[in-house]
DNA sequence: TAAAAGAACGTTAGCGTTAACGTAAATTAC
DNA sequence: GTAATTTACGTTAACGCTAACGTTCTTTTA
């Protein structure tokens, strides 16, 4: 494919009468290039539009400004959050993010990881600890930095910052507990979608353990859209199971809960109680405070990324950062 | 910086006794090489992990296969959406995407076109057609395939798929002055924030023009997250202007708008008609149909991303789309 | 003032891949 | 059966950049 050829570090060279090594010097900002030579270069360098071609420099150097980021999807805020507030470091530092989604499937991850890899990026980072066994060999083996985000494991393939999903549900669990309520539900995605939805359920059952209704029933409605999810996976668990308290995977599948309850002639907290997840922007505005667990995705995002650009730098980092969650009590499962 | 040795393109040519060329075209697939040796090349290259170089691969052929994606932010349904339309579209076709973030700033995104005009890429895609004049005159220089997306313009840098802001917000003041709104006014963002709430503001007023209420009011509130912009710009409308109906920017900040009217004991549609935007997927789970306005997200992804492949091989197509888009009349404009 | 040290450059040799061209063997044509 | 094709490879020369080492000239040291 012809390409109009554009300015070369060499045409700099020849323009300002010295050599390509001193171009390259000057543009890099390292040291040997006197002043007076160096802002003349960049001068030239601007007249003549040069652009780098950072595949050449990465050729050389054998490795890329390039952070390749994995997300299940961007649907809903948690994820665009946590990938906003690392982004802008990373892009300050001088990295460039190349984004993929999974649609939570391990395959496409490997995949990704595999395509990935032929770039030399500076590092990787992955959503969760759920990975395929050959995606784990393959990064544990390759020299390149990576990070785990949003779950916590006490055994990351390189570096992990997140929250512990299984902790966050036991709260959840507790505070239902307190509150009286006796007949807990969760509504939660389609089985082996998201093994963080199973650890949250599985934190809520440890917390009911040993007392009735410690078998929490779930509700897995296919995904379509957080708020229809929610007000359909409520729906179902009403018509079977009769719950008292139902627990969400997010504030979104929450809301479509609590207009399902509604629907229903159920009155919010006292018939039944609705607990949300991850506190997201849509509860400031409900004229009902939803219960709801606030995540620090924002501090999760600046951490993990000061962490990798740490570890890029070959400093040493802590393995494994766990952030902490916290229930926030709301008017939904106030009983008065 | 040191990096543990991968296979190279030479090692696997080695353990096969074949020339690197081989290899090279067995692992493309290129013809040239008989079906026996490219199936035992093939084997080799997986027993060693052969990754190949794809620096040196953009290197030697002068183009990658990056395609590089500018949006204003992540935040919300809408870039997300129309993002993982056309990501999809790429990936299946060998292309990964560059994703950045400019926040609205047209400096970030000239700045993130200069560094990622440094990888060669096989295409760029900016989000809406506002951008510094520097950054026009860089990429209509240069050969890469250029798509603009979500706005429309009858000259776009390259090719652009879109909407037309302007007359959205005439079917929205049509659709408002049908119902016999005489005082509509809108929440939109801080001025020069975002040149789509302004098209679609002018839209508005010139549904309006020469009848009473042509002058449209905005509010301009500060962005923090959609829900409390629209109610801060309600509030903010109701106690200077007393308008009639309140258009906004997207569904999210008509939702908050709706929970200040409700606080402040106005009734809907009849004290004050609501009209959102996008059809997002919060709607089909409230109460009360909003009244909105359908953008195609996903067809114009599909649309953007088949056009832009169809470029990037040299076929011809038109250079701009415009979709139509489509009122839904819900209950927060019926006046009964 | 001569010798040593440092600053400011230039030269050489890759980085891992592919395009373009060369060459030998296998196939076809007549 | 010989010439003309075609197939299946191998060789050579880039692609644009940088690390490592050389060279020249200037400055410092004793």
């Amino acid at each position: 494919m012809r390409r109009k050829k554009s300015a070369k570090i060499e045409d700099v060279a020849e323009k300002a009468s010295v050599s390509i090594m001193t171009v390259s010097r000057a543009l890099r900002g390292v040291e040997g290039v006197s002043e007076k030579k160096r802002t003349e270069i960049l001068k030239i360098a601007r007249q003549l539009k040069y652009v780098p071609n950072s595949n050449a420099r990465s050729l050389a150097v054998a490795n890329s400004n390039l952070i390749g980021i994995s997300l299940p999807t961007f649907s809903g805020e948690v994820f665009a959050e946590i990938l906003d507030s690392m982004r802008q470091t990373f892009s300050n530092a001088g990295y460039s993010t190349v984004i993929d989604t999974t649609e939570y499937s391990r395959d496409a991850e490997l995949k990704w990881v595999q395509r990935l890899l032929s770039w030399q990026p500076a590092a990787i980072i992955l959503t969760g600890i759920d990975h395929l066994p050959e995606t784990r060999a393959l990064l544990k083996a390759s020299p390149i930095p990576v990070l785990e985000i949003w779950d916590y494991t006490r055994e990351p393939i390189d570096i992990c910052v997140g929250i512990d999903h299984f902790e966050a549900g036991r709260v959840i669990g507790c505070h239902a507990l307190e509150m009286g309520y006796e007949r807990p539900a969760f509504v939660s995605t389609p089985r082996g979608h998201d093994i963080r939805a199973d650890a949250r359920l599985e934190g809520i059952r440890a917390a009911y353990r040993g007392r009735p209704g410690a078998d929490v029933p779930a509700a897995r409605p296919s995904v379509q859209n957080a708020f229809t999810t929610g007000f359909d996976g409520t729906v179902e668990l009403l018509r079977a199971r009769a719950p008292d308290m139902i627990g969400y995977l997010n504030d979104h599948m929450a809301f479509g809960g609590m207009m399902a309850c509604r629907q229903h002639g159920l009155s919010i907290p006292n018939d039944i109680g609705i607990v949300g997840f991850n506190a997201l922007n849509l509860v400031s505005v409900l004229p009902t405070k939803l219960t709801t667990v606030a995540t620090p995705r924002r501090v999760m995002g600046l951490m993990a990324a000061r962490n990798l650009l740490a570890r890029i730098n070959g400093a040493r980092v802590k393995s494994s950062e766990v952030l902490p969650v916290e229930l926030i009590a709301g008017e939904t499962t106030r009983r008065s």
